[in-house]
DNA sequence: ATGTCCTTACCTTAAGGA
């Protein structure tokens, strides 16, 4: 079972660069974030169309998340529980019927900038949530993946210039003690327990020519519960969308898993 | 280098978010 997570930055906006790394990457599912569309204006019958079940959780203008998938789906949650006032589109999961049934988080975590202020208390309130829902899922002792863009630059090998983002909401210490908290549980960054080169990115700004300098970060994550790392087989990044017709500004990052 | 892209709305241009 191959599972993917992009941000895609407006489903509008990718509507032919995300079918065609689809036909050349054939995941068997997809988490989207950032789909920037109501459920009713996705336009799910493409994917419908390459044998993909659509289901979506989007609001108006901002955020968004989706789960594509090829194998049937069961049991789709929308939301994160924990906080009923919280409006944002930023959590679906779903349980994927393969050989093995894999429960799938799609998260867009929040960006948090600029901190400190409202909008990094919202990031870790947020991240706390997080926190608790998960610990709630492992219970069940299933394969769990939670996939996304967490916006967390876990270390400083996962940075070009860890430097310049020393007082961004990505690489703050409490972003990262945050994100080490979900480590604690016993969840695996998986694309780290393939490769623990640094260099390697799944975000390049659009500004300042980011893309052509190289000067990304490794924000988008796979996190595995311990039933679903003892399936891993592979995770890579698939950089060269970065470089394609009218790209995201994340590339799509994916595991394969004996499942 | 305040250098880009996407979305929406008070829509031939600016603003908010990232």
């Amino acid at each position: 079972m191959k599972i993917a997570t992009f941000n895609i930055n407006g489903i509008k906006a990718r509507i032919e660069a995300l079918p065609a790394w689809l036909r050349q990457a054939e995941p068997d599912v997809v988490c989207l974030q950032e789909i920037k569309s109501v459920d009713g204006n996705f336009p799910r019958e493409v994917f419908e169309d390459m044998g993909y079940r659509v289901e979506t959780h989007g609001q108006k203008s901002f955020n968004g998340v989706a789960i594509l998938s090829r194998l049937p789906l069961e049991d789709v949650r929308r939301g994160l529980p924990g906080d009923e006032a919280d409006e944002h589109a930023r959590w679906i999961e779903a349980t994927v019927i393969g050989k093995t049934a894999v429960r799938v988080c799609g998260l867009y975590l929040p960006n948090g900038n600029p901190a400190p202020g409202p909008k990094y208390d919202y990031k870790l309130a947020w991240m706390a949530r997080m926190l608790a829902h998960a610990r709630t899922l492992m219970q069940s002792e299933e394969p769990l993946v939670f996939c996304g863009d967490y916006n967390v630059i876990p270390q400083a090998e996962d940075a070009a210039k860890p430097e310049a983002w020393v007082t961004d909401a990505l690489a703050l210490p409490e972003s990262r003690a945050a994100f080490r908290r979900l480590l604690a549980l016993g969840l695996t960054d998986a694309f780290r327990a393939r490769n623990q080169a640094p260099g390697h990115y799944s975000f390049w700004d659009f500004q300042a020519g980011a893309w052509e300098r190289n000067n990304g970060i490794r924000i988008d994550h796979l996190l595995l519960s311990p039933q679903a790392a003892d399936l891993l087989e592979d995770s890579q990044i698939d950089k060269a969308v970065r470089g394609g017709d009218k790209p995201s500004d994340h590339v799509p990052v994916w595991i394969r898993l004996a499942a």
